[in-house]
DNA sequence: GCATTAACCACAG
DNA sequence: CTGTGGTTAATGC
């Protein structure tokens, strides 16, 4: 039996490989459930292992001057942690499961020898981290430069349309939370959710979410 | 000046 | 943990 091998959730980096290579990284890697609230990286620890996030979610989270910050949510399939393993040793971030969470610990030198082995594993895992930092600019613009209903109206579609693929669903995070996301107080969010509500562009109970007028929200979170 | 926005504080479910 | 009201500071017209 070998976990990689006969993983069904491979990585698109982890597709390219082969059936030695996966025996190789499934002798060097180690699967492990989280629950919800679950750390898997501590700030300011050192960093030894890659994380594939198999399926799941989790938040990248931060400690600034003042407050905590959340930097990213990751849904799995996804990596985490190889800027760090590669480059700092030293974790510049946490990462927290928000919902139950299927984590592979990948040994750093396993990964980085498949990297200098197979070139159509490299290269997926460059694309991967390519699209992260892209991603992660536009948030840090988008969270510069729109008002509060446009950050809120912003990640109320985010969950929407990249986490859940559902117009319902249930927020995995607190409002402290989502103004830790989205750069406003925890009060800011209870007003400015409300407000969507009361003007029928959401509908909200709690922690689930129904998406009424997403032209609207759309039109929000693009006029900031 | 006046209006808007949002943070901070306080207090109540 | 959340929702709301009052207050205050910054910014723009």
């Amino acid at each position: 039996m070998d976990i990689c091998y006969y993983c069904n959730t491979k990585s698109k980096a982890t597709e390219k490989l082969d059936q030695k290579e996966l025996e190789k990284l499934g002798h060097n890697c180690n699967q492990a459930l989280f629950k919800k609230g679950e750390t898997i990286i501590v700030q300011n620890s050192m960093s030894e292992n890659i994380v594939f996030v198999k399926e799941g979610l989790v938040k990248v989270h931060t400690m600034g001057p003042n407050k905590e910050q959340i930097l990213k949510i990751v849904k799995g399939p996804s990596y985490l942690g190889i800027p760090t393993t590669f480059g700092a040793k030293i974790n510049e971030y946490s990462a927290t499961t928000i919902a139950e969470t299927k984590i592979c610990f990948i040994e750093f030198n396993i990964f980085k020898s498949l990297i200098k082995q197979n070139g159509e594993f490299a290269l997926e895992i460059i694309t991967h981290l390519c699209e992260h930092e892209i991603q992660s600019y536009k948030k840090y613009v988008n969270q510069v430069q729109k008002q509060g209903p446009g950050k809120i109206a912003e990640a109320l579609l985010f969950f929407s349309e990249k986490i859940f693929e559902s117009q319902q669903f249930d927020l995995p995070l607190s409002r402290n939370e989502l103004g830790d996301l989205t750069c406003t107080s925890r009060e800011t969010i209870s007003r400015i959710l409300s407000d969507f509500s009361k003007n029928n562009i959401i509908d909200i109970n709690r922690s689930k979410v129904t998406i009424l007028n997403k032209k609207l929200l759309e039109n929000i979170s693009k006029t900031g």
